[in-house]
DNA sequence: GTTTGATTATGTTATTTAACACAAATATAA
DNA sequence: TTATATTTGTGTTAAATAACATAATCAAAC
């Protein structure tokens, strides 16, 4: 964790921006307020139990999200990707984290002090808005993800994350290649199933030729079958 | 599926309702634009699918709000009780519902126009916030259901549901039985199992004297155990 | 460059839970 | 009431998946 002193632009300036709907002063405000920080890869961003102490935007890097259960098993709630935040539904609910995050790749962060982000939603209804739809399409998708890590079978599970990845950071230039680079344990703490089981389940896409494997780079080669997989669960 | 014409009070002026931050000439606002409905028990209220037309406020009764999983499999997302509302995040993302909501007993709802709705958080910003709090409490309870009923045993679920129904609908006057009446078959649904093992684990918790059942009414006879059940897995 | 640890891979066994079958009890309707 | 459907209860079997064991491969540290 090094606090860095060439602050990120994207987060607040970018057209993907939540922030898109501010004017310029409540922007400089937000810029003034606010620290950037680089992460390693590896590194734990916050952990289950910490206090949230901002509103902290993901502007570089990749991060999972994940929760410890029964025996100290994880499970990955959630995939980052830039410009994007972690954590806030903790610093919205004014508890402490319930969910601890790890970048995935180096990563830069910037970090929002609430009282300024309250402030301006105060301020800026369509700021308040904006958060209001965020966290309904991020609700909808944990109903989504509740009931398909419970019912779907093995195959399933891990087509439908294999579409989550691909869906979420898209492809390398080859168009097939899914652009993110998890352990084969992260794949199987994504889709609720044992590290065994996630690499033999891939294996078996492999010799399905779904996909083409080549470590931890995931070419998906028949799309219409994996999401046919993943939709008969 | 009947209007009605007397209208409930509670929803907007209890000191419970998210609206209790609004002033007199909001909340008449709100009441001028509301259709108060009653539904019986095992009447749909909303189906996935469908398109959401307000915010539904439950006045009165209790409701399942439930999906469709994989090969036609239930799940319950949620349980509903007076005063709180259904169907909002379909409303607040702009989507069709991905859920579908049933009267489990005799139902009061009045359902608010959106644009009013919108309107009103525009011109109130303690109105957004509580509704980002709102949406920040469910996510982080939809979070936790995930790794529950991914991880925990069946008999953990289960009890894990028991508290659940418990916090939620709280105690009849005897302090002990909890103030809702489900069939084996919902409670299976709530906890992700099958109906056959909803029953035998409720049977199992009754001889080791966790739970008294008569019918659908349930007992609890040794909270302390049923949480460490819950907690255990 | 070697050692050490982590990750990937694969086979076997054990456990959990669903699926199925059917009976009894209860609620609902004719 | 009697008939019919629904819910509850219980036993048996089958399927899915975790747990475990062990080896091979790869990456990182010394």
């Amino acid at each position: 964790m090094i606090h860095n002193r060439n602050k990120c632009e994207k987060c607040i300036d970018s057209q993907n921006s939540i922030f898109k709907v501010l004017n310029q002063r409540e922007k400089e405000l937000l810029t003034k307020h606010r620290i950037c920080t680089n992460y390693k890869k590896g590194e734990i961003i916050f952990r289950e139990g910490d206090r949230p102490s901002g509103l902290i935007c993901l502007c570089e890097g990749k991060v999972k999200v994940f929760k410890e259960g029964v025996g100290g098993r994880e499970q990955i709630i959630r995939m980052a990707k830039p410009i994007g935040f972690i954590g806030y539904r903790a610093m919205f609910a004014g508890d402490n984290y319930i969910s601890s995050a790890l970048a995935i790749e180096d990563c830069e962060i910037c970090m929002i002090e609430k009282e300024i982000l309250i402030k301006l939603i105060k301020s800026n209804s369509d700021l308040a808005l904006e958060f209001i739809n965020t966290f309904a399409i991020e609700l909808g998708f944990s109903n989504n993800r509740t009931v398909t890590l419970t019912q779907k079978h093995i195959r399933g599970r891990l087509a439908e994350s294999l579409l989550f990845l691909k869906d979420t950071f898209g492809y390398e230039e080859d168009k097939a290649t899914i652009k993110v680079y998890l352990s084969r344990e992260d794949l199987a703490n994504l889709s609720n199933m044992t590290t065994s089981n996630a690499i033999r389940t891939l294996s078996s896409f492999a010799t399905e030729k779904v996909l083409a494997i080549d470590g931890r780079r995931l070419k998906i080669l028949n799309l219409k079958e994996l999401s046919k997989i993943s939709e008969l669960g």
